[in-house]
DNA sequence: GATGAATGAGGCTTCATTCAT
DNA sequence: CATGAATGAAGCCTCATTCAT
C-alpha cells in the first residue's frame, strides 16, 4: 500500500525531455549491441519510461534507429569547414588542428558510437548508410581534400592529392572511434586516445623513414604509386 | 591451443563437404547481416541444406558462429611471423612486403569480413573477440613490434616503438577490410585496395611533408610526443 | 424499465451535448468497424474531444457500447404499438402502413447501424444481444402477430400466424438494415430502399403466383406447410 | 515424468490435413467472434496444433481469414446453376427446389456463417466482401433472375422481374443464415428452419391475401409498384 | 544421416485505461 | 472539467530449436 502524504507521481509528464531521453538511450544500447540485438523494452527501461511511452514518439524500432543515427551526425561538419577556410598558418599546423578538434568534438563523445553502428548494420541498412556516406565521409573528404590542396599549392605537402590517400588519412580516425567502441571493452593496456592522434600527426606528417632514407626519396619528384 | 570461448566444441571436421560449406555460408551471412539478423534458415539454404541438417554440425547458431570466426582467423600470421624472422633486405622493403603479402592473404579474401563482425559483435560476444584480440590483433602488434624493432635498431627508421605507433600503422589495413564489407556497399566512385595500399606504404614511409620542412624535423632528434 | 444487461449505469446524461455526441460518434464507429476494431481514440476524435474526456462519461469500452445500443433501440416501438391499436381500415392497409413507417422512423436512420451491429458482435455480447432481442425483436414479433391476427380474424388474410411466418416477413426489413451498412458499400447498381419497400409489401400481399394458378390455391382451405 | 512405452508423440506431421484443419477452425472463430475478436492462439488450439505453425500454412491473419472466405464461397453455386438450366416441371415447383435444396446444401451447413461473417466486416475488408459480392450476391442474382423469367414467360408468375424483388426473395434466405449465428444463440423458442423455409416459400408463391381480396388484385393487368 | 513440420519463447506493436497537469 | 502523456497487458509474428518421418 502507499504512503498517502509521500507523493511520489508514478510517472511525470515530460513531452519535452522524452525524445533526447529515448534518443541517448537508443544510442548506447543501438552501439553497443546493434541493431536486431537492442529490445526496445531495454532502451524505454534505460530512458526510464515504459515500452508503449517510446512509441509515443517513434514510429517503431527502425524510425527510433533512423532518428538515432540522424540525431548523431549532423553537428559534426560545419565547424571543420569553417576553421579550414579561415585557418592562418602553416598546413602542418592546419592538419594538427583538424585532427586534435575532431577528436574533441566528435572522436571523443558518445557520437562517435554512429561509425561502429555504421559498419555493424551497412548491409541491413544501406539506405541509412548511404545517408551517411553522402552527410559525413563525402563531406569529410572534400573538407581534407581542400586542406591537402592548400598544402600542395604552398609547396608544404608533397603528398599527391588523391581520394586513396584521404581515406588513408581518414583511416587511423575512424578506427581510433572504432576501438573505443569494440576492442577496448577487452583490451589490456587500453589505448591512449590523446597519445594516439599525436603519433598519428606525427607519423602522417614526418613518415617512418629516418634523415638518410628521407632524403633520397624526397629529391626525387614524383611520390611512388602503384 | 584451445579456443577459450568453445567450451565444448561438439562439431567434429568430417570427411564430406558438409561443414565447410556451412561455414562458408556462415560466413558471408554473419559478415554482410550480424549474428543476430542472420537467419539460419537462410545459412542452411545457401549451403544447400536443410535447417535440420545444420544441427547435425553445430549444437547451435553460438556455436556455427564461434567456429566461423575460429575457421577464418587461424591460417592468417603463421607465414608473416616467419616472413619477419627471415627476411633480408631493408625494413622499409620488409613493411611494404608485410603490408602486400597481409592484403594477398588476408585483405583480399572473404576471411576479412571477420574484421567487421568482430567490431559489430564485440558487445554481443566479449569472448569471442577477446579470443580474436589474442589470435590476430596482439600477435600482429607482436609482428609489426619486431618489424618496427628491426628498423629501428638499424637506424632505417626514426619512429617510436609504441603502441599508439602500431595501432596507427595498423589503421589503415583494418579500415581497408571494413570498408569492403560495409560502405563499399553504397560508394561511388569505389576504391582500388591495391592504389590504397600502395599509398598508404608511401605514406607511412615518407609522410606528408617535402623536403624542406621535412629536414627541419628529422635534424631533430626525437619526434614530437603529445 | 431496468437494462439487464447494465450493472450500472455510471453515465448520467448531462445538460450538455457531450455524451450524445459521443453516443453518435460511436454509434458511426461500432457500425462501421464493429466493437473490437473501434479504437475509443477514434471515438473521441470524432466526437471532438479528447481520449480521456470519454472516460468522464462512461465508465469503458463496454459500458459505450451498451449505452450506444440503449440509446438506439428504445424510441422504436412504441409508436407502431399504437398504431395497430387504433388503425381503422384493412388490414393489408395496415400492413402497409408498419412497413412504411417503419422505415421512415428506423429503417433509414442511423439507428438501423444496430441491427448490423447485434448481428455481427451476437457471440461477444450474448447479454446485449439477448436485450436487444426482447426489447426489440420479441417486440415487433409480437406487433405483428397482432397484426395479423387482426387480419386473420377478419377473413382478410389467408395465412397462418405462426412464429416461422413473423420471421420470414420480418427478414427483409432486417435484410434491408444489413446491405444499407454492408454490401451496399461496394455495390452497383445499388438498391432504393422505397422501390424495395413497395415491391416487399406487393409480393407479401398477392405472392408470386399469376390468377389461374392463384386459384388453386386459394381455393383450398388450408395453406400447405412441410 | 513420461512413461518411456507409452510411444504419444508430442506432436504428428500431417502436413496435407492442417490447411483443413485450421480453415475450419478459422471459420468457426470468425464466426462467432469476427475478425478482430478472434485470437489465432485460439484459432490454432481449436485446430490441434500450436500458434507457430500456423504460420506454416498462412502468411498472417488476414490471409487466414481470406482463405476462409475463399474456401467456403466456391462449392455453392454451380449445382444450382445446373439446376435451373435442366429443370422440367412448374416453375412454382423449380422456385420450390432451388430454396429446398439451397438449405441442404448451404444454409445448413457452417459455410453459412460465412455470410454473417461478410456482414459483419464489411467496413473492414472492402475487397473480400467485393469478391463475395461478386462471386455469390451477383451470381444468385443472376440465378434468381432466370428462374423468375422462365416463370414469368410461361404466364405462371405475376411478379415484375426485378433486382428489387430478387432482394426480398433472397432475404429471407440471408436472414436464416444470419439467425443461426446470432440471435439463435439467445432464442426461444428457436426457429425449426425447415418450417421457416416452407413458409417461406408458401408466403412468396401465393401470398398473404385470401381468395376474394386476392382476386381483386390479380384480375388487374399490372401489380402495385411504388 | 537428412529433412522440414512443429513447437513455443520472446520481441514488436497496439490500444484500453489511468492519471499528472 | 478536460487533456493527452504514460502505462502495461495482450496479441501478432518470427525464428532458434526439436523431433517424427
Amino acid at each position: 500500500m502507499q504512503c498517502p502524504f509521500s507523493s511520489k507521481p508514478r510517472w511525470e509528464r515530460r513531452k519535452d525531455a522524452r525524445p533526447q531521453e529515448l534518443l541517448a538511450a537508443g544510442l548506447d544500447l543501438f552501439v553497443e549491441r546493434g541493431f536486431a540485438a537492442t529490445r526496445l523494452e531495454d532502451v524505454a527501461k534505460r530512458a526510464g519510461v515504459s515500452k508503449g511511452t517510446l512509441y509515443l514518439y517513434f514510429a517503431n524500432k527502425e524510425e527510433l534507429f533512423k532518428a538515432v543515427v540522424r540525431e548523431n551526425i549532423l553537428p559534426t561538419l560545419g565547424a571543420a569547414e569553417e576553421l579550414i577556410a579561415n585557418f592562418e598558418g602553416s598546413s602542418a599546423d592546419l592538419f594538427r588542428t583538424i585532427i586534435r578538434t575532431w577528436w574533441q568534438r566528435v572522436g571523443h563523445t558518445k557520437a562517435s558510437g554512429i561509425t561502429k553502428l555504421m559498419v555493424a548494420e551497412a548491409g541491413n541498412f544501406p539506405d541509412v548508410v548511404s545517408f551517411y556516406h553522402e552527410e559525413v565521409i563525402m563531406r569529410s573528404d572534400a573538407l581534407l581534400t581542400r586542406a591537402l590542396a592548400r598544402g600542395i599549392d604552398s609547396g608544404e605537402f608533397r603528398i599527391r592529392n588523391d581520394i586513396h590517400t584521404i581515406r588513408v588519412l581518414v583511416a587511423p580516425v575512424l578506427m581510433l572511434m572504432l576501438w573505443q567502441h569494440s576492442f577496448e571493452l577487452c583490451q589490456n593496456p587500453p589505448i591512449d586516445p590523446a597519445t594516439y592522434i599525436e603519433h598519428f600527426i606525427d607519423l602522417c606528417l614526418h613518415g617512418m623513414l629516418a634523415a638518410p632514407a628521407q632524403a633520397a626519396v624526397l629529391g626525387a619528384k614524383a611520390p611512388v604509386v602503384c
